[in-house]
DNA sequence: CTTAACAGGTCAACGGTGTTGTCATAAGGT
DNA sequence: ACCTTATGACAACACCGTTGACCTGTTAAG
């Protein structure tokens, strides 16, 4: 065995498979998207991926030492296909609100590679060209480096933990999906007052607000935070007008 | 079979497994926590957690009726231990600052359940419990009732959201772990400033940043916002006086 | 005190999963 | 034309959650 998947670029032998399919790292991640997307993401497995391409799946360890490998090259397509999609207009606070809000979209149509890439770090190009765009637009609206980096970090974070979140409930069945918003209206909103006066006085709200999101709200608050901080750095500076 | 899982009420014949134990629910969500606490969150499963009991695994399905529940009640139980833990002072913000890191903390410490719990509704008695505590602790400090639960929203949801996150990171076996602190060392800190001009200048910081858990500023962040809202709301009601 | 019902245990099986060791073969370089 | 070897196929392993059928001891009613 020792080490079957060879680096990309040292991949000649382009044998079909006995179906005919012509095999490769591009392929593989593209049937592997187009499955989730069809199917749900529970409908990607090994062995399912490996129908879906016409090919054993023990194939595909030939391309990737195991599902987790997989995995994060597809989180690095969406990475890559979200940052695509995103057309800068060079007001920070507008770029990152709508790149934030389209990571979080992207996390709620791909909800298994969104978990596995909110804490993985994949190293990959994507993720790399991800990293250098936002810095960037932070330094270029004046952060120094170091807060630069902690509202990246938390910025990040945040999307993708929200992102995680909300597409793992989503990806509930439907009906799973129902039940959850019941139990809000059946339970919650039915509690007598005399032993939860707290939650049967705010009860409307409940059962409206928490099936939804707070992912944009929570975006908003991060981003006031970090125009404040921003504007206080600014007046600081000022006098000796160095960056 | 029809429904082979008895309300917790009627349930009266105790009889013994082949190994002598006597099962209950209570013995068996206990025994989860164990086995995860003991082994790490993948030791989990239904047939791992029947021969720990010494039961065979079929049999955990009179209690719960799969395995989503069984780890449903797990997460419960969580809450109800951190709700126990928890002593608060009076003062909102430090309390639910204390909360939230707690709630953190024990996400960290029981990876799947965290996961689990995240974004499903229990419904069940502690989860209950934190609900009208928490709309308390708010409703106490004079948020109006919509304003207390959207903060409850965005806290529950944030502290659930970066536990599940930080959590799903430390529960990687821990060689993978450290490869992970290794890509930022290794892989970002070596971009050449010609290709990567802002990750090369912010490079000791992300070395420094990244691998840390960015819980602690968000929840101070969201709980600065939420005063900076508390004292607007103070300072509008102050000539009518009325709730 | 006997007896009938059935809760709650066991067993065996089904169809799925990721992963690996071994083998065969066709493509490429020489 | 040959040799190497990349790469695909196959079969097997050890797991997983879940269910239907069966059996038995406890319990409540008569």
């Amino acid at each position: 065995m020792s080490e079957r998947v060879v680096p990309p670029g040292a991949r000649r032998r382009r044998r079909p498979t006995k179906q005919g399919v012509v095999l490769s790292e591009e392929l593989i991640v593209a049937t592997a998207l187009r499955l989730i997307e069809e199917h749900g993401a529970d409908a990607l497995s090994v062995r399912r991926l490996g129908r879906a391409l016409g090919a054993d799946p023990s194939s595909l360890y030939r391309y990737f030492r195991h599902t987790d490998d997989l995995m994060l090259a597809v989180a690095d397509e969406l990475i890559g296909r979200t940052l695509r999609a995103w057309r800068p207009t060079g007001d920070w606070r507008a770029d990152l609100r709508d790149l934030g809000l389209r990571m979080h979209a992207s996390a709620l149509a791909h909800p298994r590679a969104a978990v596995l890439s909110s804490y993985r770090v994949t190293g990959r190009v994507h993720e790399i060209q991800a990293v250098e765009t936002i810095l960037g637009v932070l330094r270029g609206a004046g952060f120094p480096d170091a807060d630069a980096v902690r509202v990246y970090h938390a910025f990040i974070d945040q999307a993708l933990a929200f992102g995680a979140l909300d597409s793992a409930s989503t990806a509930l069945p439907k009906a799973a999906r129902e039940a959850e918003a019941a139990v809000w209206r059946a339970t919650y909103a039915r509690l007598p007052a005399a032993t939860h006066p707290h939650i049967a006085a705010a009860a409307r709200h409940l059962v409206h607000d928490m099936p939804r999101s707070s992912y944009p709200g929570a975006l908003d608050l991060l981003l006031g935070a970090a125009a404040a901080r921003l504007a206080e750095i600014r007046a600081t500076v000022r006098p000796g007008q160095a960056s």
